[in-house]
DNA sequence: TTATCTGCAAATCCTTTGCACCTGC
DNA sequence: GCAGGTGCAAAGGATTTGCAGATAA
């Protein structure tokens, strides 16, 4: 999701946005480069999304967000989580209730989920051998992948433990 | 997704839903077994459904369903459509689009989706590798699968030809 | 300065629900 | 017959949009 970012050259002098540079760098990067603004606002949806765990949906964001400045409205929100989107920031998952929710570029990078239906629990993981056939499969196809989304929904231990 | 059906015994008497029943059979056995009726309009659902080429939006079933009896609502649509999920015959996906999408059960089994990010289209694919390794994972964080989704977005061919 | 953003409220879209009238079993 | 279903219309919830006033660059 970030490829073109290292495709972009590496010359030291003007690059505004090196692989070395955080998400925050990136999105100011991403902005001054379309000509958009980078507002109190924006900031504050930024950090939040940035600090949180991942998984949140736009109305937990919007909550959040709210709580430090309750002028804040959820079109804003809205607004900026499709920034983070087209910025590459904001990478969209599915946790099987009907609400798209957003990941931050973890430092782990790429990472798949394990979703329990008995609790919510979501667990991370991630496996170079799936996106390895996943790759092989694609191209057997003639795609090239630019993305990808893998959930597998099941009971976790404790839940079996607690009722089946 | 069909477990529960093989796990039933397979007495020759009374067995309202062996597996080498088809659909329409299981859905007939799944509403007498919970005390639930198949009205004309029903059927009409499922028929639509069952001979569709799979990755139908609710809407898009509804509006196919319309046609043909101009009478019947979005909302039966929408409770026979929630009947088929529960009666394990309707598959849930996604392609990107908000839109919870639909699949009928396919003679091909199991299979997973490449999408065309440049002009929508849809591949099916499956890999016996790929959903071994998922299991392994899961396994291995104690959970048990019941289900799974994994999209791979991108773009085919025929797109990269055309533009890129 | 001025194009862009914000907040508000209204609009939209998809989906669900309440209810009076039907109907499969 | 009657539990369960249908159609309609209204309600819901999430997201988007129009617009007047505010503001980053």
């Amino acid at each position: 999701d970030y490829h073109l970012l290292y495709l972009q050259p590496m010359d030291t002098k003007k690059s505004p946005s090196r692989p070395t540079d955080g998400p925050r760098e990136r999105f100011a990067a991403f902005l001054a480069q379309r000509g958009s603004r980078l507002t109190p606002q924006r900031r504050r949806v930024v950090d939040t999304f940035l600090r949180s765990e991942g998984h949140l949906s736009a109305e937990e964001i919007y909550l959040s967000v709210k709580a430090s400045d309750p002028r804040l409205g959820p079109a804003t929100v809205y607004r900026t989580l499709k920034l983070l989107r087209e910025a590459g920031l904001a990478h969209g998952m599915s946790a099987g209730d009907g609400l798209a929710r957003y990941e931050p570029p973890s430092a782990k990078g790429h990472h798949d989920h394990l979703i329990c239906t008995g609790c919510g629990k979501i667990v991370e993981f991630e496996n170079d051998q799936i996106e390895a056939l996943q790759q092989r499969v694609a191209e057997r196809h003639g795609f090239v992948v630019t993305d990808h989304r893998m959930e597998l929904y099941g009971i976790c231990g404790a839940c079996r433990g607690r009722a089946g």
